[in-house]
DNA sequence: AATGAATGAGAGTTCATTCAT
DNA sequence: GATGAATGAACTCTCATTCAT
């Protein structure tokens, strides 16, 4: 967790930092990430990071946070649709799944900092900043299979832990193979509704 | 590649160096892994690396062929089942995941090091590296996709790749998620069997 | 070009390093010199060395450039004498001579970077460090030979060039036959006069 | 020195690897030069080059020596000219120059290894051999400065030592700038003709 | 006579972290 | 509050050399 001082810095400064964090992070993984580049890009000393932050560890794992915070407010809060049917319940997702290609789209870091921190190689010390930005993450897709399960969109007769880890798992081809194979920005839309609908095939009761 | 010298190692010596390769290179990644602890646990000298290997990223590379041509055969040869429809097509399927999850519930360690191989932000050095281990592996399963659409087995409306993506998807799924929530292999075929349904009914026509 | 930082250092540090460089470059050429002795010798730690300087190389290249700036400095401004004839001339250059000759057996190490520095068999890394010094020892060389045409005591037939060839290598007969044969610096008066004029004959009009 | 069972070797071989050692001695300076690189060029093994020499200065060493036998050779024998009078005294020494012009232009590298060779910054241990082919080259320089003055051709008022450092000073612009400036050989007789002139200016009573 | 496997020492370089100012 | 000088450990990699075969 960074020091309570880094907060009291002018937001852009924040920033400024965690852009740097998030560039290097990104492209090297937490082990091959150096500091002195983070430092170095970002404009700040070499004390000032330690000044904000414990570690590495610490900043990596707070960028993790975050950026998952972030994500999560880019793509919405999810809301039952008024019209209580499966598929309005499936187009709100796939509007979801839109927001998020768009998302990863905007910020290829990120898809490569999430790839990177799911591959779970990091130090042990890490594992706990994994665990909270999965966590924080994980109300949100909570909320929206409860929904779907709530209306007879999706099928309860296997475990919500099964059922998440396949939506994540979907997820990770969505923003893999969509922006992949279908870079056009306009293409999207056709891919992420061929992409649900599998998805919904799969889940549906 | 690993000059030929290595390979007329006694297996035994071959297999302390790979086994301790693979230990640190699952634990750590590739960017996070340490020569000199692989040499220590193998109990090899400095130098002997660098006769067996070119580098670290040889060593990487050759590591990561190995592991997943051995995953191949231990999953053993995809063969189309006599019976030409979709049900012992899905059966035969299902048969591979299980032997996979067996596989993987053997070497927790291959999980680690193909999750880390997955997550692509290794230095560009190891692409290349990356994507022959790759190239290895998809054969096996293109064959086995083609199988199942020249049966009826699976939808041919949607393009491979995607078909693909969501196969290795949903194959990851397996293995992160079998052995974490049935790690008793006893209740592996269930679970097995119960995410290749999910899978049958992603991607049949 | 080192570091901005270790022109900070207190002047005596600085010594210390460049002192323990001098000494392991002299005796070892660039190649086979070792940044470990020289710490060892400067007291100083790894990382403090590649704080201050780039790299190896960076550190020679300050370090040619620093020498030969002194050396220069030691041997004093080149100033065409009052009286404008050849004479006059002739016992400038040889005043200038019999200062180098000091300053080369002030410091033997001196004449040995510079040995090295002109064997020119380095890496070719280092070329640009060896060209960089060359020319800050050209321009008073330069001068001086023009000043000599101007005046009539050298030559104007032959290109400069191997005029300047000329006059190095005769340079380094100074340096190294006078210390060799007349180690007593109370003879050097006569034995650069023996061979400046030796010189004299070689290049006068 | 190399072991006798060097000698023993069918010449070609002993070509095969003293051209691939003076390859990378003259590109990399003793220092800096790789025995593995030596032996990968020469296409033998690792444990013949021990086999023949005690060591790399040994090796070194032995190729200085067979290098400068060589050139002299190819320069030829020194012989007092016929009519005993300066101008075809200095005549001759113009052929010999030209030839060793010729020599140098055939064979780069011999020139970039003498000139390492005398940079003296080598080990300790390769004093001797560089001492040892000095004195190789040594008696013929002295016997052609001995002639010279028995005819009138070169003074006698100044030390022998002070006249052969110049005379192989001079040699050295020679091949130093002769190659350089005038590198198309139709124009190296010309410039040898202006340097020795220069020399026998300097030199002569 | 000849090989090449094997090695430890050491190379240059980068690292995350500390701490006096 | 913020800096940047300083460091030692660790890094990947190359070296000349030895020796059993």
């Amino acid at each position: 967790m960074p020091r309570p001082r880094f907060h009291t810095l002018p937001r852009e400064r924040q920033q400024t930092i965690l852009h740097a964090a998030l560039d290097e992070f990104s492209a090297h993984g937490f082990a091959g990430a150096s500091l002195n580049r983070i430092i170095a890009e970002a404009g700040i000393s070499k004390g000032s990071i330690y000044y904000y932050f414990d570690s590495k560890e610490d900043l990596y794992a707070h960028l993790l946070r975050e950026q998952v915070e972030q994500l999560i407010v880019r793509v919405g809060p999810f809301s039952v649709p008024a019209a209580t049917e499966p598929d309005a319940y499936w187009s709100t997702i796939e509007n979801h799944c839109l927001r998020l290609v768009r998302a990863y789209d905007a910020s290829p870091q990120l898809a490569n900092l999430l790839r990177d921190w799911m591959s779970g190689t990091g130090a042990p010390a890490i594992e706990n900043a994994q665990r909270d930005a999965e966590l924080s993450a994980l109300p949100w897709m909570t909320r929206a299979l409860a929904a779907g399960q709530s209306i007879g969109a999706i099928r309860t007769d296997i475990p919500d832990a099964l059922l998440l880890a396949i939506g994540m798992a979907i997820g990770r081809v969505i923003d893999s193979w969509v922006i992949a194979e279908a870079p056009d920005p306009r293409e999207h839309a056709a891919a992420v509704h061929t992409i649900v609908d599998i998805l919904r095939r799969a889940i549906q009761p």
